[in-house]
DNA sequence: CTCATATCAGCTTAACTGAAATTG
DNA sequence: CCAATTTCAGTTGAGCTGATATGA
């Protein structure tokens, strides 16, 4: 579940941005910096940051499949299968069958969910801001809206 | 080592932007889309993701140990000692001791690294281009800039 | 028949914790 | 003695492929 271990925290800050890392590289070298500081953040809650990513999206979307859920995550629908066991075994998340498409299974956040999700998030906004520090509160906006075109784009 | 299997690619397009998700899942979710497309781009080639991030962060450092990769990329230095393993193995990355710190191994791009990021980086660009098609140029550098700033600011 | 959904099974890689040896 | 570097060993979770069953 993760969390930085018994790594040195001294050590020279490497000369830097010669020829900064292409589009994909500095995006998952971003995510290692957040999920490092997301999982210790949650430690305490037994979610996993993949986990947490997708009762978010529960939250938002307020009904999905598990095979939609797969396609906006870019999973493929045996990963998010498992994904959503455990979740589902925990109470997190409720499963009625669709009554118009009988092979479907419709997901939603749970009352538990619900609660888990206010209850990390009181954690996760000191992280948030943690993050951002660097930015200016305009840039946040503005990195944030071009995040947020960038992944609708790409569903 | 990824890429999309068998998942179905039609369904109805979410509807979406109601309540954004906070940061920290904004890049999960940004970094989950560009995964997928990387993975299956660069399958010919057996890097993974985080793996060919190593490569460019070593080749950008010019030289480096692992201690400090580790921290650059938010592992514990057990995870990047797995890391390497196979990267030196395959005789991407040379190992030469340190004389001046008889415990420390430095560690440099070999030539056959990189001539392996050079012919990825050929497949690489098509998908930046397809990942960044939402944004105007003008976004694009914005964008970059953002990230690389939160970047260097978490190490 | 074909396509989408959902799930089971097996596998590989990523990354953790714990413990240990070595050096400054 | 202590802190940093490197590595070994064991473990868990993420996500893949393959195969199967079922329904629109």
């Amino acid at each position: 579940m993760g969390g930085a271990g018994g790594r040195g925290m001294s050590g020279p800050a490497p000369r830097w941005a010669e020829r900064p890392p292409a589009f994909p590289h500095l995006v998952k070298w971003v995510e290692m910096a957040v999920r490092a500081r997301v999982d210790r953040a949650i430690r305490p809650h037994p979610v996993s940051t993949v986990q947490l990513l997708l009762l978010v999206m529960l939250e938002e979307l307020g009904e999905a499949t598990s095979a939609q859920l797969a396609r906006t995550m870019q999973l493929t629908p045996q990963a998010m299968t498992t994904l959503l066991k455990p979740l589902a075994e925990r109470g997190l998340i409720a499963r009625t069958p669709d009554p118009t498409h009988r092979r479907r299974v419709l997901l939603r956040l749970a009352n538990e969910g619900r609660a888990l999700l206010a209850d990390i998030r009181r954690s996760t906004t000191e992280v948030e801001e943690s993050l951002l520090a660097a930015l200016s509160p305009a840039e946040r906006v503005q990195l944030h809206a071009l995040l947020m075109r960038v992944a609708t784009s790409l569903i």
